[in-house]
DNA sequence: ACTACAACTTACCATTAGTAAGTTTATAAT
DNA sequence: ATTATAAACTTACTAATGGTAAGTTGTAGT
């Protein structure tokens, strides 16, 4: 818990601020944690998450490419289908989803 | 990382989709951190959040209060100052900013 | 009496999210 | 051989959320 937050390096969260608010934005914490089973396809993410479109998962997903935390493989050239699975800095994040599940579970349930 | 995210008390996170998805709006992880230090007033949190504006200071605030992560002090009666403190299970998120601040140092900087 | 400050609140415009329908290519069914 | 179905998007449009700026209320200082 020390230093502040001054973003420099647009779209990459290398500090506290940019990262919170990357992992935080809607969907995106629960993709990831949907990915920590392993690979998985499109609709695979879509029928596991609840209430997500299309349009939002592949927004997410590209931005996650984006940052590094997925990658996208071709499955089976000149089909449709797609893979998706965490970098090994994506998958670093369990280290926070733990201590997330963890916190939920310590609250008083109100 | 087992249970899969229904929702049953709605605006109060007892599940980690819920939870991810609160802690990750807009503003509301830097606020807590900056609420890790100590109590802070209104116009405190203000300036230690560069970019933030009063609006939507004062509704993740109402937000925080809502959710029984921060209480609300009113200093000196008769007065407009006021103080936001974090409640003790608002302070337990300390451990999901130190799991984030790991992150993103052992990340590599692209 | 005038000015400034603290903590909001209101109003308005911009950006992001949600919903639904359409597109493309490939395999499966009849 | 034609039709249908599926996967993974893409486009268009409406609803919700966020950003910016100005206004409000009450106290304090000069």
């Amino acid at each position: 818990m020390d230093q502040p937050h001054n973003c420099v390096t647009p779209n990459i969260c290398n500090n506290f601020h940019d990262t919170i608010e990357f992992i935080g934005k809607r969907w995106t914490g629960i993709i990831i944690y949907t990915l920590m089973s392993g690979p998985k396809r499109f609709h695979e993410i879509v029928e596991s998450i609840p209430g997500i479109s299309d349009r939002l998962l592949t927004e997410r997903l590209n931005e996650l490419v984006k940052e590094g935390l997925v990658t996208k493989k071709q499955l089976d050239s000149s089909t449709k289908k797609v893979e998706y699975e965490l970098t090994p800095s994506g998958m670093a994040l369990k280290d926070v989803l733990i201590a997330i599940r963890n916190w939920v579970e310590q609250r008083p349930n109100l």
